[in-house]
DNA sequence: TATGAATGAGCGTTCATTCAT
DNA sequence: GATGAATGAACGCTCATTCAT
């Protein structure tokens, strides 16, 4: 009985796990726009009908795809932003996961980039984001690692340059993506604006002589 | 008869641009998904058959108030990037420019960001947009004026910010964006690891040497 | 212009009317639970999308279709209950008009009985109805026309007399149905506990030598 | 063999019953329109398929729980009305019988007054206590008890004024009902135009000698 | 050329019914 | 016999598109 009853919840779990992935596709390949249950159910291999099986309605479907693959992310990225770490070090780390995240989930594209099924859900989370990242650069002008910008237009700055790489998982290789990640996380620790000195780092990657 | 049809393209010519103005407004209220053809022709005081008088379809219409929205941008964008100007200079007048046109049609916004009618324009225009920028940072390098960082992540940084800018523009005063503006200004031209001198500002951390 | 407007409305008018016949046509057959857009449409000739060009919702056809069949019944009894006569008189006016209400639309049968699209309309129209019954009674109480019996007790008697009325509507001939009022007439005017006396009508109705 | 199938048909019977039961309470709660097989399964702490071990499709556990509301009552009254008794007593039992099983199975209210799953049925039962009730009428009248007017409309006179005790059983008190019944039966027995007597309270308008 | 009515495809959702387990 | 997942038809509704006037 209870044994039954564990299987018949592993059964819907996995169920659901296809599900997700089935909206995923149809996200990836039709927008947020041109998701429909018939066309996730069908994706499936399944009927329109059957879905309802385990989740709500349509909203209550998208909510969970949203979940599954935002929230880890989210969490991942407050965890980082609480450890015992000098700021550059936390964004570096940020920065990493966004990029692990990305090329994991590719729906996380379509989420954050623009076109979202709940306006509101978007915003927040833009803004959730956004704290983070002002937090973490305040904190960094205090220990004195980061130069005293208004940390709101370095927020804006680095969200916006993430919004980009999300533009570019959806068409670049990982190389280029990991090329580009490396090159944010130079730009922004080593001689980013944000910085207040040259790190020891990017002083390599950029050899004086290169400069006229 | 000459004159007869130069006055009918005339009357056509206003009549697109009627429901060019109806159809931003309705996208400015209702987001792109909510685009109808009726609140369209309702708002531009038509009747949704009308609109096919002008329009073959809806993407035709869609089409064309995009390009009307993001056409004279992209053409004031080109022209700039073709002045007899330095590099710096170039970048500066673009960022206003897409400042200026942004404030302008804040339909803009609503394209250009994550959410389109047809995805192949959108990727075809930033692809348009990468390339000026790529140019002009090419040309800064040579020029000695932008350190040789690969242009293409450059360009992608700045392309970045400027979304950024769009979803500021959808939320915040004209003061905030302009001193965004400003501080991007700034940062990609005095302090971003695109340039290849120091501003005053952080002439602290390197040696005034570096100067010119 | 003028003119144009005024005739499209008029065509508008008969449109809803064809509807409006459509719809009672399908109550008849199918009974309210068995209305249907698509039933509707069909029966009018249209397809389902076509009736959202007359009516906004499900909701709205169905009730213009139940205002157009029970409110001029009820605005007549209404009329009936306030003119200066005396009690037994109005009764028999309002069961003439009950009848000859039904005749006409036998719709309104499916609405009264039982079953509605919406059951706090037909609660209400019953109040209503049950209001104007036993202002009837109470009012031929006080004239001495009518015996001292609870009034709210009488009027449910009508009620359940009339409902009668529209089930026989169903299936009988118009003359069972005329023989049914006059009965009921009779019944409540002359020899029914309601009035106070016997009438003369019904004592030649009823010789006395078919009494034991 | 013999007795596990006996056994076998006493379980499901008792499970019919679980059902039935099940059924009723939906019945009363969401109408004849909210019945749902999950609801009822649900409610007989089942699930939507195990139903169909038990009645081959909905209508068929309709009917069965129709049957099972309406028939005892039926059974009833037929008996009732063949009993050695004079047809005034047997009007009054029916009206008593009716009323308690109103007060048992709310759920013959909802069955009765207009709103049914099957139409057919619903007419055959109307038709089927009205024949009862004409017998009792017709026999009344031979035995001199009535008067002899149609007895067909006596009987629908009847039929309404129970309906409307089903209607009055849904908003109202026991009391307020049995005061209801109370009437009716003193009016159809004591004054009511059937009854060829006058009873004592209508002494005054009729002659005393035509009492016995 | 403007209108407005009609259409038909499609959407989200419900629900009776089936069937393998 | 019970389960629960799957199905398919239907429903109310929206909307791009067509077309006679």
């Amino acid at each position: 009985m209870r044994l039954s009853k564990a299987r018949k919840e592993a059964v819907t779990a996995v169920m659901k796990n296809t599900i997700f992935e089935a909206a995923g596709s149809v996200l990836e390949k039709h927008g947020v726009g041109g998701v429909t249950m018939d066309r996730v159910a069908t994706t499936a291999g399944l009927t329109a009908g059957s879905l309802y099986n385990y989740f709500r309605n349509k909203d209550d479907l998208m909510q969970f795809v949203y979940s599954r693959v935002v929230e880890p992310f989210f969490q991942y990225v407050e965890r980082t932003s609480k450890l015992q770490r000098s700021a550059p070090e936390k964004l570096k780390e940020i920065l990493h996961s966004v990029r692990d995240g990305c090329i994991e989930h590719r729906v996380l594209i379509r989420f954050w980039v623009g076109e979202n099924h709940n306006d509101q859900r978007r915003k927040d989370d833009r803004m959730r984001f956004f704290k983070i990242l002002v937090a973490i650069i305040e904190r960094g002008i205090c220990e004195g690692s980061f130069r005293p910008h208004n940390p709101a237009n370095s927020a804006r700055v680095l969200q916006g340059c993430l919004q980009e790489l999300f533009e570019l998982l959806e068409a670049a290789s990982n190389e280029e993506v990991n090329e580009y990640i490396d090159f944010l996380i130079d730009a922004s620790l080593g001689e980013f604006p944000l910085h207040a000195k040259k790190a020891s780092k990017s002083a390599k990657a950029v050899p004086p002589s290169s400069n006229p």
